[in-house]
DNA sequence: TTCATTTCTTAAGATACCTTAATTCTTAAG
DNA sequence: CTTAAGAATTAAGGTATCTTAAGAAATGAA
């Protein structure tokens, strides 16, 4: 577990082995079943979660009272509600396993205690955040762009473990499509 | 001028006078008229822009030939292609004014000094790149549970600059419809 | 294995939105 | 003021995607 989170940590920046020991000890193991929660509509987002294995969805109910899915993410993934977590207001998203899933979590506050301790912390969260813009952004860029059919052909070519792990209907919600139009879709 | 960016800064994080004079003294001012460029795709986007008064559209140019605004920026808003200035990569968007617009630019490089010389500085941009982030996401869901109506109809009322600084097809752009069928829509 | 639940498929009819193309309205330059 | 260029409207026909509803297939619990 501490040597998954080393690789991690040094993909982006250099930390010594103390000081990943100190981040370390501040981590939260926490194992969840399938269809547990993470987090539930209207609670406060209070920690970021980095996935050991398993797999998380992220989704909201629209007002037809249909799941909306706005993010899977799996192992080695930091997952968590930014909106929620940053200006600490009631989540507008659920967060919901799909598979059992190994968690590490850490608390806001926590964190912004060893921002201080280890100023590196905040440079490799800066970079996170700056990537996940980046990747939000490149993902509308592709929904702009493509038809339905084209978004299904891309996610297979690029996320295949999503579309092998998440049941159909969960991948047309994450597409934006009807479950019946997937399906006429994939018989193409 | 200096005073606005005082304002701006002040919204976030607290500075001493020095402080903000020696960022202000980093700060590049340009003025650009009506359809110039701020940055063509395929350059590196190697500045940050503060808008003092005006307004910058970000887009590209989809594989059918068509331009895709992806953003409108106006006046006490910073403005840059994030994935390009932090990955000093080439652009795969154009920035251009749609007014006579006034900016102040800050380098990468000099951004990056003043990081150390100012730490707090950091924070802001932080603070900054996080609103950002949260400010797409809720953009995408917007655009996830509306249909063009709805959505000509929230930017009507929450950005209504725009609709009125804009012409009309830009707004169809950035709202992901046809020109003849927002003109349809108005209709009603 | 068996039954119940969940997931996937199929098809018909409806709707949102696009394409093209012509027409009017507005704006800016001479 | 006149004209050309840019912007907005209108209408007809087409396509992508949704809705509803039913049945088939897969999965998991007993």
């Amino acid at each position: 577990m501490k040597e998954q989170i080393k690789r991690y940590f040094s993909r982006y920046v250099d930390f010594s082995d103390a000081e990943i020991d100190e981040v370390y000890s501040k981590l939260i193991p926490k194992t969840v079943e399938k269809k547990d929660y993470l987090l539930r509509e209207g609670q406060v987002c209070k920690s970021n979660y980095f996935i050991l294995s398993g797999l998380v969805r992220s989704f909201y109910i629209d007002n037809k009272g249909n799941e909306k899915i706005t993010q899977f993410a799996l192992e080695n993934w930091w997952v968590t509600n930014m909106e929620s977590f940053i200006g600490e207001t009631p989540s507008l998203l659920s967060m919901q396993a799909l598979e059992k899933t190994q968690l590490l979590l850490i608390d806001k506050v926590e964190l912004e205690k060893l921002y201080i301790s280890i100023p590196k912390l905040e440079r490799l969260f800066i970079i996170i955040t700056e990537n996940m813009l980046i990747a939000i952004q490149r993902r509308n860029d592709i929904y702009l762009q493509m038809k339905s059919k084209d978004r299904y052909d891309y996610l297979v070519a690029h996320l295949p473990n999503f579309v092998q792990r998440v049941p159909q209907y969960m991948i047309a919600s994450y597409l934006e499509i009807t479950p019946e139009y997937l399906s006429d879709l994939r018989r193409k």
